[in-house]
DNA sequence: ATCTGGTCAATACACCGTATCGCGCGATGT
DNA sequence: ACATCGCGCGATACGGTGTATTGACCAGAT
């Protein structure tokens, strides 16, 4: 054996020269919900890549390592981040033969939820969401389309359902990245052509360019949203074309 | 560590039993375009994960300070690799008034260069692209539809190619998502069904999920390579739909 | 012959994800 | 009531990252 802190025998300090047990700072009761809205919060405020574990398990008052009970690598956390997302988009409304409408109702949804937490679009290209909500919110929009007229098979609402998800997927990704390029610069429109624009204007002039100069000049630059919503129409017109018309 | 520190004023060891200088393994020529080249490399092998500067160096003989004379930071590194891409996608050809095979021209280039480098969907969430590579992309595609019958005004032209661009966008990364799943389980898509299935068949069993389940068991489960070309047409047939008709 | 400026390698630092280890507490068996 | 055990958790460790700083070296100018 090996020498134990006994009071028979040594004991060298007394009880009272010494320091309490480290005092257990009453280990905050975690659980995996906890853990993933910490995360979020890091992400919503400061981008993905502020969220590690350390300064996750730190925002719950834990160490590092006691994470690892609730996850096995942090490809989980951000799985379970990207699963959340799924949660909060509301359910499309169900608008009997208005297809058209849950359609859209599903994409504004979706896109608003991405808005709220940009670094929703940097978990679009890892692996393929398979979380319950991620499935609920499939299967809810699926079953917004079924019995719609036009959509009786399956392959077509699965058909239809794809094609506004990645068009909706792409939209996302460019708006936050045009997001993220205006706020790198100065938040301000008008700040970021003063700080952009002369890398810009200089390519613009060197002639090689002539229908971006064209653009820049002649259109009329629409907001994000519109341009979204004229996009998905579009969208929309070409399902519509394609299906068995009454 | 340092075996030569003795040469102060005596230079106490004589030449023949000194070390020659560490003889500078002929620093090799270093270039941005070589540095990218080799990322990309690095890239194409591992994933973008795999790419650290300290990596990119070894491979091409250098100390990892070196890079920062060609780049100050390895996001300016992301942006090359991501520029490079462009510079690999064909100029859409220019086919008179057939505006829908110029578009899907487009789109297949930009896709199968992606799939080429399947980190380059990684990219596409960071800031915008801005590169002469990507300029020139940009450009080529609105010329390649100037003058297309129905295109007469710049913003028509800069819609249609934005709305594509954005479904592209979309399908790669939904492609390159599901790819990275079919490897990460084993490379084939029977062995996909036995890793990946035992959860989604738990859950579908569940029963709260009875459209997918259909899907599932029904539909006729088409290749990327038709699912893309189907929803490009849709989007493409949308775009018609919103052209002053002839 | 000495100084100088510019390149680059070496070193250092803070941080990351995670494997390992060992302490201390609660539960358990006697 | 006491001895023992298991184990959850913190501390520590390791190999990696991006990058700031430092300092050795060499070319060219004075």
């Amino acid at each position: 054996m090996t020498a134990r802190r006994e009071a028979g025998e040594g004991e060298p300090t007394l009880v009272w020269e010494r320091p309490e047990p480290p005092s257990r700072p009453t280990p905050s009761p975690l659980s995996r919900d906890r853990i993933v809205r910490a995360a979020i919060e890091l992400a919503d405020a400061d981008g993905l890549e502020a969220v590690s574990l350390r300064k996750v398990a730190a925002a719950l008052d834990a160490g590092p390592m006691r994470l690892y009970g609730y996850l096995s690598t942090k490809e989980e956390l951000l799985d379970l981040m990207a699963d959340a997302v799924y949660g909060e988009i509301p359910p499309p409304a169900r608008t009997g033969d208005d297809w058209r409408g849950t359609l859209r109702s599903l994409a504004h949804g979706t896109r608003a939820a991405a808005l709220r937490h940009e670094w929703f679009a940097d978990l679009l290209s890892g692996r393929p969401h398979l979380g319950p909500h991620a499935l609920a919110h499939m299967e809810a929009s699926l079953a917004a389309l079924d019995g719609a007229p036009g959509f009786d098979h399956i392959d077509t609402i699965m058909h239809a359902v794809e094609t506004v998800n990645v068009y909706l997927i792409g939209a996302i990704q460019r708006q936050i990245a045009e997001l993220r390029a205006e706020r790198a610069t100065g938040m301000d429109e008008r700040q970021w052509q003063m700080a952009s624009a002369p890398y810009l204007n200089r390519m613009l002039a060197t002639g090689r360019y002539p229908m971006l100069a064209r653009f820049m000049h002649d259109a009329s630059h629409a907001d994000a949203e519109s341009a979204f919503e004229a996009g998905l129409q579009c969208v929309l017109d070409g399902i519509a074309a394609r299906l068995p018309h009454p």
